[in-house]
DNA sequence: TTGTAAGCGTTATCAT
DNA sequence: ATGATAACGCTTACAA
């Protein structure tokens, strides 16, 4: 007898392309839903047939097909990422964060840089968020503080959580630190030292998280009961360049700060930097406390004090929160919305020079 | 009379979701084949058919559903990006390169951090191709030295582009550097600037770009006919503190070298520190040269010569390398594989030190 | 517990 | 130049 190649069971497989589910369910003798409800766990199942699919599942190297799942389920396996690069390091970190949470699933990153700014911002997010549906967003800050990104993904049907230094949103959609008291908790440390006359780089108008850590400082200064001068408050872009530029203003000033709090690590390398032009000593001459904690704290000379900012732990959680709800209903366990930030001491904080 | 809901013209578009392709086709009465030409720019298409076709897709502000279309082409709008971490910094330009390739077409990118060193690196990168079905990737060093990942990427059908210091592939699927030559000129000028003891913070073992850079190292050293002993050579892993440990080796010696280069900026930014730690004074004792020309290049004090690489371009060629074919066959210009390096002078060279 | 039939929204084949 | 029909691989009713 000749078997027709429609009717040979071991043909399906040998086709130029990959298995499929069909394969699987022929050569095991099942339908192809069942077939489908091994793939997807389902509780009501044989445990024997189960095991015959899924010997012949590891037998053929079938994986399921996830345009197909994602056409069929009206879900991409695709978190995304929105921001509108803050800072290299910080992105990088975000990143580390999410491919940890998305780690061992079928889910993977896409990233999608946007210029905030652009007229056609809203427009671009939505292009994305059209073209590639994915299955949620993370939001990096400053973006995440702008409320219509988080409309369009309503209106658009995409889960998203923002990450911020504030509480933005509900615990649904928000990771969120506590900028605010770490930096006065920072500003209180210089101020145990012994500084009085202390500089704040802040951060860009605009920002919630520059706002935030003004705040802080404002909120140590008042515990202190000390009141500053309007000129020791300069303002940078998060750069290095801009630290730079706002440590000159600062260090020109008669009498000049004894120590500055850079809002973020790249304006606070800045403010070495610009110290170390002028030859004026850091610690000795100035102290110096940074934010975030990026590696360029460590590296540059003398090391930064800083505040640890937990960015890769928020970015998980972010992750882990868009993705709760995807396994079995038991084990989510309910990501925290807040995270600490805290001092890390280094070299470049010294008390007060006499005189 | 009275229309039935199935007939009416206007209620597909009104339905909970998204409009599809039947809704377009249904309100411009043509075939969903038509509609399916207007999207994909089907040259053999009725100027006028397409403009009623296009009117009713705006009006209705229909998009085409990616998932439908991936399952029936079987590759997805993703371009992929594989890599070892070899550098936060390297990484983040990269994305930033391909990105800029894929700035207005309809293609995200999807990134994909993988273990080398893992036995299971293959199936990983196997997994994920499977899975996601980009349309390409393009592979970073020094994973791109792994011709299983190649072959792999040829056996499922994706496209790919390797990256590297040196031509590892065909011009299609490569995208090189000129290391070696960009080193043997950095050296030359150190040994123009009087430099007779120069030491040499390789990079690690397995890294193409490392021997590379190691080579145009001895070039250098073989063109100006000296001959160093090997203790001169220090090996570091790219990381800072392997600087830092290469570094302290070199500085113990004696006599000390008065010039280093360091295979990348982050090394040679510990030699930075390192010297620093001893007192040792950048460029007036001991000159020091770099390679990446990274953000940290230019932070840290002195600044750092360094060499510039022109990753940025590289990813982005890369790109559209992946790309070409895609657009209307006239506009594909072949993207250059090879991309000079050359060498950006800063403060931390100075002329070798008199005694 | 398992199977059947009907989609999901698009593109490909092969007519016309 | 355009259309009817069958894939693409999977899931969700709804039966059995």
């Amino acid at each position: 007898m000749v078997t027709s190649p429609d009717e040979d069971p071991a043909r399906g497989a040998q086709r130029a392309g990959k298995p499929t589910i069909n394969d699987v369910a022929r050569l095991s003798g099942v339908s192809k839903k069942t077939v489908s409800r091994v793939i997807n766990r389902s509780p009501l199942l044989n445990a024997e047939t189960r095991e015959r699919v899924q010997k012949v599942i590891r037998e053929l190297g079938y994986v399921p097909n996830p345009q197909a799942r994602a056409l069929a389920l009206g879900t991409n396996f695709l978190i995304g990422l929105i921001h509108d690069n803050p800072n290299a390091q910080m992105v990088l970190n975000v990143q580390q964060g999410i491919l940890e949470a998305l780690q061992g699933t079928d889910f993977a990153m896409v990233v999608r840089p946007v210029d905030r700014g652009s007229a056609a911002l809203l427009d671009d997010v939505r292009h994305f968020l059209e073209r590639q549906r994915p299955y949620g967003v993370v939001i990096l800050p400053p973006l995440s503080e702008n409320d219509g990104i988080a409309r369009l993904c309503l209106e658009l049907g995409c889960r998203y959580v923002r990450m911020g230094s504030a509480a933005l949103d509900d615990a649904d959609h928000m990771v969120a630190s506590n900028d605010r008291e770490a930096v006065a908790e920072a500003v209180q440390f210089l101020y145990d030292q012994g500084h009085k006359l202390i500089g704040l780089i802040a951060g860009p108008h605009g920002f919630r998280s520059a706002a935030e850590r003004r705040r802080g400082f404002e909120d140590a200064l008042a515990a202190a009961s000390i009141k500053l001068p309007r000129s020791l408050i300069a303002e940078g872009n998060y750069t290095f360049e801009s630290g730079i530029a706002a440590a000159e203003k600062l260090l020109d000033l008669t009498p000049r700060p004894t120590a500055i709090f850079a809002s973020n690590d790249e304006m606070a390398a800045g403010v070495v930097h610009a110290a170390r032009e002028r030859g004026i000593g850091i610690p000795d001459e100035l102290s110096v406390i940074g934010f975030d904690d990026t590696p360029i704290a460590g590296h540059i000379w003398p090391p930064l004090t800083t505040v640890r900012w937990p960015i890769v732990s928020m970015a998980r959680a972010a992750a882990l929160k868009l993705l709760a709800g995807q396994g079995e209903a038991g084990e989510s366990v309910a990501e925290p919305s807040m995270f600490l930030s805290r001092l890390v001491k280094r070299a470049s904080v010294a008390p007060r020079p006499k005189g």
